[in-house]
DNA sequence: TTTTTAATGGAATAAATATTCTGTTATATT
DNA sequence: AATATAACAGAATATTTATTCCATTAAAAA
């Protein structure tokens, strides 16, 4: 008997990434997944029972990645202004890197596909910043406001920033990136 | 011969901006449409040719009213840091009462529905504030920093905290409104 | 008041799209 | 090498959804 290919999940991941990107999650259908992953529509089939389970598969598993990737640079040793930089930094990065997942995550969200276990994913994650935000805070270095406003504030400003740099062509270099994360500094320093 | 109902139009606007807030616009279908409006199929043609025509037509005059009383507070005469202030109270408070509307334009915006027309009107609107701001530059009450760059970061802000109140069911107040737009103004003020 | 015309509702149809089915092929296992 | 099993492609089918059609109704015009 024939495997299953470990890499056409892959692939058809790949290609919903795409598809959905090019036409928002709104143009997405079983066919042109197929055609953009050179596979016919049963083998499609094979890997997922459901237009709904792969959506749901892909949500969650971006969203495990993501979360790992973005805010695994947070040391609870490392100097905080230094901390603060680095989490900026690499978020930016990540979500520059990996603009299509972010984007197909974000149609997810907001669609009526996902189930409940995939929704429950959209809450936690930001435990960690939460906790470097006290400790900034305890150390007298940033202002004493509610944590959910400065996390809002300051991922509101990142994906804004990279949003608009994607549009407009924008590369995104050292001094850019400066510039950015010392107006979110300022913004929220003592 | 009987006129057409000059009522009809905003009420399947209605119910449009109604099923999207809840279902997405992925989840939006004509039969929908024509049951929360309690409306007829029928009906609904009579007043829109296309599910895609509606579509776009809300998303015209949804972009026109937005532009109008957002940006309509800018006053050239004001003190910039007054003006500043009254912009983003305006621009919250727009943000909050229109939810639906707003939520409505962004799903269209990352859809494959939006005609050339369309899309079009997604760039321009900021030229009032790119005025503001460069006053503000040439009276030294703000960094000399790229105006696509500090919109995005007070519009991307302003957006996610606002997104973040509704989810968490957070009544925005002025003490926190104030909170909010000092964030804003200590990260872009020299 | 009568006539005429277009709006209206909802059933019928068309079109798009998801899903299943079938014959074929590849490859693990014996 | 032979066999069995499941992947595979793409056509066939089912389902969903957009659109049209038609009988009825309302109201403007005569």
């Amino acid at each position: 008997m024939k495997l299953k290919d470990p890499d056409k999940i892959q692939i058809i991941y790949t290609a919903t990434l795409k598809l959905v990107k090019n036409n928002g999650l709104t143009g997405l259908n079983m066919a042109a997944i197929g055609k953009e992953a050179k596979l016919g529509m049963g083998t499609v089939y094979v890997y997922f029972k459901s237009k709904e389970e792969l959506i749901n598969s892909l949500f969650k598993r971006l969203k495990g990645l993501n979360t790992n990737r973005i805010y695994s640079v947070i040391k609870p040793n490392a100097p905080f202004k230094v901390n603060m930089k680095e989490l900026y930094d690499n978020y930016i990065k990540n979500r520059i890197d990996y603009f299509e997942e972010h984007f197909f995550v974000e149609q997810c969200s907001n669609s009526h596909f996902l189930d409940p276990e995939s929704r429950k994913l959209d809450e936690a994650a930001f435990h960690g910043v939460y906790a470097l935000l006290d400790r900034g805070k305890k150390e007298l270095l940033i202002k004493e406001l509610d944590n959910a406003l400065i996390t809002s504030h300051m991922m509101g400003s990142a994906n804004e920033i990279v949003t608009m740099c994607m549009k407009t062509n924008t590369k995104i270099n050292k001094s850019f990136l400066d510039q950015a994360f010392t107006l979110c500094w300022d913004s929220i320093k003592r």
